[in-house]
DNA sequence: CATCTTACTTGTGAAAAGCAAGTGAATATA
DNA sequence: TATATTCACTTGCTTTTCACAAGTAAGATG
């Protein structure tokens, strides 16, 4: 399969750049998944609630490497799996989602209250603490 | 044409929402193009810089508009324009919007370096200063 | 009145999404 | 060791959305 060179963007705007990379219905559901359910494997994804398709999955997630916000590297103790981690450009999605997070708590009707209200109470320490436990336990890739 | 009723969304979890209404190509430069470049009229978003098409433009402003983040109002100065203007709900989206500029900045090259600048250095101040000139100039709108 | 603007709509082909089924390598099980 | 199962995908097909070009109706302009 040929890989696709650069293509290049609509417009400088960074903005337009994040929209390029993210602006689709599944990519920032991934990143969550792995952010705040601690997500690794193919096979985890696909039982996320949203019920993503497997074709599509598989080609998000090679997206999302091509752009650097996630690697992989084999599993040691089971050779059929490859884990799929954060690296440090994921992790700084952080904010990002937590804003869009908060801004759909405060205007639409849904779930998660507990994290929501954790969130709101103190942006920084819950990203903080999103960080560190990130750290702790894969320990940051670029 | 039928009108869908409400969707029914695919989980509870607030990013899903946030997602399934602002999780496109489109929606998000639309409503930079409010914010910061102070666009209000058909052709003044069909005139930014990425180049969205025409009928797909109809179709996210009509979905903004569904979705409480944006409204309209006629011209008073001119009948045929129509004048597209934030709801309080879509000046919300400032630090969403905020967070995938600094993000982008960040990590890709981009341009706009004077404004990602401003924002690094004080978000707090230049989401207040957004607030304020759309608040001077619109008066907001539920 | 003729022409121009503005805000769209329509038609068409191409691309992407969604669904079901299948593949092949690695592992667990009898 | 043979068989079944798990895992990470592909493949094929249908449906939906996108993109480009062209067209239209209501209102403004000269």
């Amino acid at each position: 399969m040929l890989k696709k060179r650069k293509a290049k963007r609509r417009s400088g705007c960074p903005l337009n750049a994040s929209v390029e990379m993210l602006g689709d219905r599944w990519s920032l559901l991934i990143i969550r998944d792995m952010m705040v359910r601690g997500s690794r494997t193919y096979k985890e994804f696909l039982e996320s609630d949203e019920g993503i398709a497997t074709n599509i999955l598989a080609d998000r997630l090679q997206k999302l490497v091509a752009h650097g916000i996630v690697t992989t590297e084999p599993d040691s103790s089971d050779g059929r799996k490859l884990i799929y981690l954060l690296t440090a450009k994921g992790i700084d999605l952080a904010p990002v989602l937590t804003e869009m997070v908060l801004w759909a708590a405060a205007h639409e009707d849904t779930g998660n209250q507990a994290i929501v209200r954790q969130m709101q109470a103190d942006k920084e320490k819950f990203l903080a603490g999103v960080r560190r436990r990130w750290a702790k336990s894969h320990s940051l890739r670029t």
